[in-house]
DNA sequence: TGTACATCAGTGAACGCGCGTTCACTGATGTAC
DNA sequence: TGTACATCAGTGAACGCGCGTTCACTGATGTAC
C-alpha cells in the first residue's frame, strides 16, 4: 500500500510543479499586504516553502521577480476595470464584442449618456481597486527599472498597463458619440487619467488618507464630474 | 601660536555644533538623490562625518529622522510654490500682503483674471517642482506612519501641507472674484490638487515618464485649463 | 578670577537581523537504446 | 518492455553586506563656588 505516489517517502517538495507561478502569486499577496517594496525574494520563497535559491531557477533576479510580481498588479487593476464594464446595463457593455446573443435590441440608450457612463464606471473601479487594495495598486505603478518603452500610448497591449487602453477607448467611445469633439481627443487619455489616479494616490498614501467614506465618494464624483465637463 | 581654537588638537568633530540640522540636510540630500526609501540613519551619519549612534542624541528613532526629513521636503514644496506666486506680475502677487509701496495702482488688472493666474501659476510650480526635484517630491508624500492627524483642510500650517493651503487660498481668491461660486467652493481644493498630483506622479514614477518636454507641458496645460473651466 | 565638577554630545566596538546571491550537491523525471 | 543515462529542479550551507540599535566610554563645555 506504500505507493510511492500515495505517500512521497521523501523530499516532499521536490518536483514542485510551477514554482514560478507559485512565487509570483506570494509575491502578489507580499504586495498586497505591504506594497512594492514587500516584494522579497526570501519572503515569497519561505511562504511557497522553498529553498531560497529555488528561485534562481525560474528568475534571474530577485528584480525579476519583482517585475513580474508590478505585471501582476497591472493586470489585476486591468482586470477590475473591465469587469467593471461587464456588470453595465447591456449595450453599454462595452467593446468587448462577446456575442451573448444579441440582446441590443431592448433598450437603444442614448450614445451619448453610454459614452459617459463607460468613463465614469472606468473611474469608479479605478478608485474602488486603488482603495480595496493599495498595496496592489501600489505596485502596479512601481515600475521597477526604466522601462521607458512603455512610455507612448501603444503599451504592453496583453495585461500591462490595459488599464491605460480601456481609457483610452472610452474616450475614442465618446468622440464616436459626439461628447468629446475631434480636436480635443489627442491627450485627454492623459489628464482623464491624471485626475483619477491623483486622487486615488492622495487618498491611499497621501493627506488624504483617513477622510470618511461619504466625503470621499463626494470628491470622486466631483473629479468624475470634472472629467466629463471639463474634458 | 597653537591656541586650541586655530587647530583643534583632536577629536575635530566632538562638538558638532547643530548635528541635528546637519542630519536632516544629509537626509534631504539622501532623498533628493533616491526618494523616501534613501534615507537612511547609518547613510546621513556617514554624510556628515559622525559616527552612526550619535544620531540617536538628537532623535529616537531612524523614522524620526526620516519624518523630519519628509517635513522638510514638505517645506520646500510649499516654498517652491509660494515663491513662484511670488514671481507674479504686481497685484496678483498675493494675499502675503508685504506693504512694498503698494505700487497697485499701476494696472488695476481684472481679478478674476488674477485669481484664475494665481491658481495656474501654484499648478505649474507644483509640477515643475516635481519634476526638478523627483526625489523630493516623492518624499513629501511618503508620510511615515499613518499621521492621520492632518487628514483635515487644518493643516501643520507652518511648513508641513502648505502647499495645500496655498491651493486652498488660491481657490477662495476665485470665489472672492467671482469665477467660482460659493456652492462649488468646498472640496474645490481635493479636486484641484487631485488633478494635479496625478500628472505629476504619472510624470516621475508612472507610465508617463519619459514623454518628452514639449508634450509634456501640452499635458500640464489641458489639466490646468480643465481645472479652470470645470471645477 | 580661578578651580572643581556635572553635563552631555560625541566615540568605538559590537550585536543580531534579513537580505541577495553563490556553491557543490542530489535525486526524481524523461529519453534513448 | 526494461535498463542506462543525461537533465535539471530542487537542497543545504555559507558568504558578505548594510542596516538599526545598544553599550560603556571620553573629554570639551558651561556652571557653582
Amino acid at each position: 500500500m506504500a505507493t510511492p505516489a500515495a505517500d512521497r517517502p521523501k523530499r516532499e517538495t521536490y518536483r514542485h510543479g510551477d514554482l514560478r507561478r507559485a512565487l509570483i502569486e506570494a509575491g502578489v499577496e507580499l504586495a498586497r499586504a505591504g506594497g512594492p517594496d514587500a516584494i522579497v525574494l526570501r519572503a515569497a520563497t519561505r511562504q511557497v516553502g522553498v529553498a531560497p535559491n529555488a528561485a534562481y531557477r525560474h528568475f534571474a533576479d530577485a528584480r525579476a521577480l519583482q517585475r513580474a510580481v508590478c505585471g501582476a498588479a497591472q493586470a489585476e487593476l486591468a482586470r477590475a476595470m473591465e469587469s467593471q464594464l461587464g456588470t453595465l446595463p447591456e449595450d453599454a457593455a462595452g467593446p468587448l464584442d462577446d456575442p451573448t446573443g444579441g440582446t441590443a435590441e431592448d433598450a437603444k440608450e442614448d450614445p451619448a449618456r453610454v459614452a459617459r457612463i463607460r468613463l465614469r464606471a472606468l473611474g469608479e473601479a479605478y478608485l474602488d481597486f486603488a482603495l480595496a487594495e493599495p498595496g496592489l495598486f501600489r505596485t502596479a505603478f512601481a515600475v521597477p527599472d526604466d522601462m521607458s518603452g512603455s512610455t507612448s500610448p501603444q503599451l504592453a497591449g496583453d495585461t500591462g498597463y490595459g488599464a491605460f487602453q480601456l481609457v483610452a477607448a472610452a474616450l475614442d467611445g465618446m468622440v464616436t458619440a459626439g461628447v468629446l469633439s475631434v480636436e480635443r481627443r489627442p491627450g485627454a487619455e492623459f489628464v482623464a487619467w491624471a485626475a483619477v489616479h491623483g486622487l486615488a494616490v492622495l487618498l491611499i498614501d497621501g493627506p488624504l488618507r483617513g477622510v470618511d467614506r461619504p466625503q470621499l465618494e463626494d470628491i470622486g464624483e466631483r473629479v468624475l464630474d470634472m472629467l466629463e465637463h471639463g474634458l
